[in-house]
DNA sequence: TCTGGGGTCCTCTGTCGA
DNA sequence: TCTGTCGACAGAGGACCC
């Protein structure tokens, strides 16, 4: 058989489940992983904070205020990443093809095995025998199905899907269930009528291509058709690099603007001296008040990787944007990023 | 209710040289 | 010499993902 089968494997509440390893005694209470200071977000909360209405991506006042009872912990991402590497790990030792998605998450190419689902049945256990995590696990013929189907059933889900009991299963579901259909997306579709992946599926192509572009209609009748041949790719290549900062307080002074971006700027240098990488693009970006994000960026004859070259550039481009309004996050961002290679004096040099 | 940090990708628009 | 076209590239904004 030549059928392609795809496996995801998504860990369940990550963050949260390698704190509690650390902290048994949290075991059953509603624990949220969530920063400090009066605008940070939650990270992941548990399944019984989650029963509180708490959710990722959610403000941590609104979350403090949903479950007042909850354990709050600030997230330490080097212990998640330990964490990730053990994971993955263990899945490597039993597929060779894998594509690794965040800390958390992995597709795995198991086209060509005999028993894919005894296979993955076999990571699964292996993980949480080596681990203590549990994670969730979806079968398909593509990366698309088994993603959805990985989140179809969590914690400890294990789904298995062709591609039109994915249609079947998820007629109903609201547009915004297939990874690539976000909120704005799913407003969008929800204004033409169509609220569910059934509409979607089988809505008149001329009409949706009115509405969102004949390119973008015909991807998203793909998505909701759960039709995809994406490829499970071991390599990601990084093509930028950025470090931002969101303030607890809106700031106005252009001169402590400079002062903060030159502190993000000596951090994001620092990395990519480090990993010796350059780029040629440096960019700014500036979110104000009003929450509208703006963003400004030079492309520079030669790659750059240090804080004498990409710190100039990147003033230049604040001091030219100026403030207009408040500002409430600036970040700064080197893209086009190459391999280099030290030189002499120990400056970093394009590599060949 | 008031929206993090660090990324990728897509689209639109303007510019420039062939 | 002037004009129009086209492709490549850069810049900006936005949507989306973990």
């Amino acid at each position: 058989m030549d059928a392609r089968c795809v496996a995801h494997l998504d860990m369940d509440a990550f963050y949260v489940s390698v704190e509690l390893r650390r902290r048994p005694e949290l075991r059953g209470r509603p624990v949220i992983v969530a920063g400090t200071g009066p605008r940070a977000v939650v990270t992941t909360a548990s399944y019984e904070a989650r029963r509180f209405g708490v959710g990722s991506a959610m403000p941590a006042v609104r979350a403090r205020r949903l479950c007042p009872d909850g354990v709050f912990l600030v997230p330490d991402f080097a212990y998640y990443r330990e964490a990730s590497r053990e994971v993955m790990a263990v899945v490597r030792s039993h597929v060779e093809s894998i594509e690794v998605v965040g800390l958390d998450e992995v597709y795995l190419e198991l086209s060509g095995l005999a028993v894919p689902d005894a296979t993955m049945r076999a990571v699964r256990e292996a993980i949480e025998e080596r681990t203590g995590l549990t994670c969730s696990v979806g079968i398909g013929p593509s990366k698309l199905v088994a993603k959805v189907a990985s989140d179809a059933e969590k914690p400890r889900g294990f789904v298995v899907l062709t591609r039109a009991q994915a249609c079947t299963r998820f007629a109903g579901a609201p547009c915004g269930l297939v990874p690539g259909i976000g909120p704005k997306t799913a407003e969008r579709l929800r204004a033409a009528g169509i609220d569910t992946l059934g509409k979607l599926a089988s809505a008149d192509p001329a009409e949706l291509a009115a509405r969102f572009g004949r390119r973008f209609a015909a991807e998203l009748q793909r998505r909701a058709r759960f039709e995809d041949d994406a490829p499970v790719s071991e390599q990601r290549k990084v093509i930028s690099e950025s470090r931002e900062l969101t303030f607890d307080h809106d700031i106005v002074e252009l001169t402590t603007l400079e002062r903060i971006l030159g502190d993000l700027v000596n951090r994001l240098c620092v990395a990519l001296t480090d990993q010796r990488r350059a780029g040629r693009t440096i960019g700014i970006k500036i979110r104000l008040d009003d929450f509208s994000t703006h963003t400004r960026a030079r492309t520079l004859a030669e790659p750059v990787s240090t804080a004498d070259r990409v710190g100039p550039v990147a003033l230049d481009l604040l001091r030219r944007f100026g403030t207009p309004r408040p500002v409430r996050l600036l970040g700064v961002r080197v893209a086009g990023l190459e391999p280099a290679r030290a030189g002499a004096e120990g400056q970093l040099i394009l590599a060949l």
